[in-house]
DNA sequence: ATAAACCTTCGACAATAGTTGAAGGTCAAG
DNA sequence: CTTGACCTTCAACTATTGTCGAAGGTTTAT
């Protein structure tokens, strides 16, 4: 798989998937004789993986601590735990900082809404 | 209140009370006679608000939309409301969203400690 | 054989969200 | 009256996460 069908169908552009080669977000590809990377179809979840994460709001360098590119090496298995179980806390405390946004974001929209309310 | 008090209550820095400032967030204060910036108490808990809407990944300028500067002028109140239940749409999103990593996570350290399990 | 649509690398540019530094004004203490 | 801690503006710099264009090679279709 080349890397504009691995764009179509991640949505990804080629150029963001080469920045995230880059910078070791993905695995280098093994090349075609002329050069063209050839992705297998495991790089799709990846990529969509890495997409999912962004839009939550996690760094790239947060991303690429939390999906080690290669478990069969060299990052010892409590790093990765640990990194995980951090990341796991972090997720927690964001999950309660929405709710606590989502329930200012209801109580302004009630005030909006409120006829006798003055603002506006 | 100056510049500095308030950046120390809030924990944000000068520097960023000024970027705010001239980027809309929050509205120009009095000055004092000898241009010192002076802040009503009021300001220390709006900038509370930018500083754990940003740490939720809203962007200065979404922060702008749904923290309009001034409540009592040329907003009109139908657009706020719009723009506050866009994002009420947006955070139970991202709230779903991470629900699903939050799974995902969970499912990834099962595998890390599982003594069976080939990763690392 | 030539055009269109791919692919390559590399370097410059962009938006976001600041930080840092220069050059200078103000204020309180010693 | 000088020192240190504030404050002012403005411009330049940083990091992140890309995008775009140039200059060139490859593949496919006509």
């Amino acid at each position: 798989m080349k890397i504009g069908q691995l764009a179509e169908v991640t949505g990804v552009s080629a150029s963001s998937i080469r920045f995230y080669e880059k910078h070791g977000l993905i695995p280098p590809p093994r090349r075609e004789e002329n050069g063209y990377r050839d992705y297998p179809e495991a790089m799709i979840s990846r990529i969509r993986t890495i997409a999912m994460s962004k839009s939550l709001g996690f760094s790239l360098s947060e991303i690429r601590r939390f999906l080690p590119i290669d478990p069969g090496d060299r990052i010892a298995r409590p790093d990765v735990i640990a990194n995980l179980n951090q990341k796991l806390t972090d997720v927690d405390q964001k999950m309660r900082d929405l709710r606590e946004i989502r329930r200012k974001l209801v109580e302004m929209i009630d005030y909006m809404n409120d006829p006798n309310s003055n603002a506006c």
